[in-house]
DNA sequence: TTTATTGATCGTTGATCGACGATAAGCGAT
DNA sequence: ATCGCTTATCGTCGATCAACGATCAATAAA
């Protein structure tokens, strides 16, 4: 079988549905810190508020908060947009609903 | 606040359910890798199968996938057995569902 | 204009990830 | 007892992550 080094896998036999696969974990890596998924609980309970609100409610440097912010923006879980000298945040549900479709098809495929 | 170094958050104020938000982010980190997805989705499929049917599937070397297992097993999203000289893999599909339950939660909040 | 506030980015540091080959360990067959 | 097959683990290496403080850019306020 062909090897690679230090890379993603190339095209494959029979690779079912791989672009979907990668989608899928992109999404589950934006979600794999606890801080980052409670980033994205708190904003889906304000609906949309500004970064230094966050960074109230987490015990991590604004530096840090700012990184987890933008990797989920990243991810499109979350849009921001400049609100004067702030960001403003808010959760995009069409991709969180997305990814909540992925998750029970992978649940049904069984 | 206080703040910490590179260390997981210490006891907050109203941290609102820490210990859900770790148990989603380390099956979202698990699952945070393309071949993981794919070994999960192959797993889900066949119901159960030995390692070296998963790494005939997978363009990766044994110890790596081999180390996707480990992952995924550690994670509680697959349970190993071993079978002789071979290893019989299954998906829990409990943990799975739990997985799915916490993604709905997480919709059904705004 | 200067000052303060806000948040993104930079640079650093140690830890973890992801890949591999090599090796070890367990079991079945000879 | 030895050999072959199967899989887990070890050791290594480069890349990425996660945290921080410091700094910068942009806007608001004085």
């Amino acid at each position: 079988m062909m090897k690679q080094k230090h890379c993603c896998p190339p095209a494959k036999a029979a690779p079912r549905n791989t672009s979907g696969n990668e989608e899928f974990a992109t999404l589950c890596k934006a979600l794999g810190h606890p801080a980052r998924v409670q980033i994205l609980q708190h904003l889906i309970r304000m609906d949309r508020c500004v970064c230094g609100q966050i960074v109230e409610v987490m015990p991590l440097a604004q530096s840090t908060v700012s990184q987890h912010l933008k990797i989920l923006r990243r991810s499109g879980l979350i849009q921001g947009e400049v609100d004067g000298p702030k960001s403003c945040y808010c959760v995009d549900k069409n991709v969180l609903k997305r990814f909540h479709d992925m998750v029970e098809t992978l649940l049904e495929e069984q």
